[in-house]
DNA sequence: TATGAATGAGTCTTCATTCAT
DNA sequence: TATGAATGAAGACTCATTCAT
């Protein structure tokens, strides 16, 4: 029984790790069956096809990519500047605990738009929701001389590029930045810090 | 001969549109041949192999592929500051005239690193020497009380962050950002605007 | 019980149907088993292989297709015209209620022949032995000068074709035929009555 | 040269044969390829899908099976009677030179009529305008007192029938028919008459 | 009996690559 | 140089069949 169960698990994840590095295109149903462990026809009697498999590891996936998006901001009853600085922080904290999906997100769906609409819509509505509820804080902080003013989304992407490219980049900054990333752990809490204090000083008022 | 010259030329920029829009897995030699407007024997008859086309894509670019990466620091003589606000402007620039580049590279080195160890030994002889010199510029300049110190190789990493992921991201950002980017090169006036000063307040002694 | 007869009984009902649309090769077990609502390994475990059920449908048949192409020619004691324009008429009839059996078999066997030697066999037996039995009454028939002399078996021939071809063919028909098809009973009707009528017309004296 | 102009060729015979005996579920690209003697990859080259490969048997054969369905009726100056024997004859002339055809036809185009709309359609206007041309001959004959008056529909399906079916069910019928079959030409010939006979007496006057 | 899970063998198809000309 | 033809290797997918429970 519970080796049943996790038999179609296994897949899943299999898959997920193959399609995260490898892509669609490059990723292989024989070597997703192999990294399960299990037959190649068994990936077909679960999945059906490597189209609806990799949809399966999308939706398994798309709410943490919202999440990744977007609990950066906006919750609930905090100082702004304190709450903005915990939002990065829990932000970078999800992407750090997956790598691996913010590169396969933006390869994948960013190649395959037209099968992403739905997500897109759900992302492009809280988006928008998110940004005008920001703004308005925004406007009055700044009005109030706490804070520079902004546009919202221009802050909003300054956010996600500080926050995400470090991981899409890692593989490929470990050989130049020397003994920074020795210790990868410590690299990343540096990071996070960095990255809140740029943000920090981008919205003091001078 | 002149027109010799040029299907081979003419196959080499189908190739990066290929790639560069699919990935190497994605692309068909096939279809760059179509692309190209000659036969797909011909195509290797020119290079060969994909793998060998490809790298003579990777070739062809590498030199904006590392100007991508590193053209933001240090160059002439100027002003620290000031130099820097050059040099990220122009950084983004060339980002801005090659779109793509970022995310397949990125990409394509992710999925198969093993392909870029010599690249990445030149990038990383480059890097640390850049990083070294800008180092010493920013210790002295901080010791001057001309700026907040900073770790070199975080303040590239936070320039590339903002100047290359926008990039990556636009296909994507585009449903979400409402009239923002309606007019593009506007958009990226102000984005471009917006890097420089964000790391300029990053930098500023207060 | 009952229920366990049923169901084998079900699979039997819907591998029927299953093989005469879509023939040996183009029918599925699976498709069999949800026809009959059964699970597909239950299709297996009472019949065992593809073939096997196969089989069972055609001996579930053989004697309608038997009946199909002999119940055409004597049996009981009438004037031998009337006779032989009743055995028409019913073989006609029993088509009619089986429309899709002259097809299907003649097309089994046609791309398996080796498949029915036994039924052959014994088709090959009750044939010959009508046969004779026709020809001598035929023979007697035209001695005295009651009808044309005919070959029994041509005879045999040409009632099956008229009355079996047009059901074979009939979904085919039916685009050209106009609106003599419209009432698909009254066609049948007129269609029975005009191969009895050039029956008849082929043997009588003149 | 010759060679090759003769292998996408070969393909489509071997093709033709394995379809007309198999079906299309039936028949196997590997089974073909392999009886005309070329790789399996080689029939996907030249014909791209076995659909495709399909199809272009049936193009091949299309305009043979419309003869092979009208040829029996309505052409030139003759007397009606006289031209109707000679279209007879030769309409069985056809179908005995292509023997497999009717079969193939009735099997595969019946099964899948949603393929051959167009083939359909051809054979739709023909069969009206053909069918309507010989019904004015027959009535202007039968009110003339020199034939039997007969529906021209109910007159071709009893000639196609008669024609078509003893080929259908050719490889059913020689174990049954005894020595009838022995020579196979004679029993042709015979056959035809048969037809021809049948026809005639059930136009005949009284 | 009944079934969900499992699988091997096969089927169509694609594609990079090679070769004869 | 140039190309149409050819191919092997691999890929996704299907399906009848079996098995443990």
């Amino acid at each position: 029984m519970q080796d049943k169960v996790s038999k179609e698990q296994l897949i899943l994840e299999s898959a997920e790790q193959e399609f995260f590095i490898k892509g669609f295109d490059g990723a292989r149903t024989t070597s997703i069956a192999k990294r399960a462990g299990v037959t190649h026809a068994m990936l077909h009697y679960y999945y059906r096809t490597k189209e609806q498999l990799f949809e399966r590891v999308i939706d398994k996936n798309v709410s943490l990519i919202i999440a990744t998006m977007f609990s950066s901001l906006g919750k609930a009853d905090m100082p702004f500047l304190d709450r903005l600085k915990v939002s990065i922080s829990s932000h970078f904290d999800i992407v750090a605990s997956n790598p691996l999906l913010p590169h396969f997100f933006l390869n994948e769906i960013i190649s395959r738009p037209e099968r992403y609409n739905m997500m897109q819509n759900k992302l492009e509505t809280s988006a928008k929701e998110i940004f005008s509820k920001v703004q308005i804080e925004i406007d009055e902080q700044s009005k109030q001389g706490n804070i520079e003013w902004i546009d919202a989304r221009m802050l909003f992407m300054s956010i996600v590029s500080l926050n995400l490219f470090p991981f899409i980049a890692l593989p490929f900054a470990k050989r130049m930045m020397g003994d920074l990333l020795d210790n990868q752990d410590s690299f990343l809490e540096q990071r996070k810090a960095e990255n809140i204090e740029t943000i920090m000083r981008r919205l003091k008022k001078q």
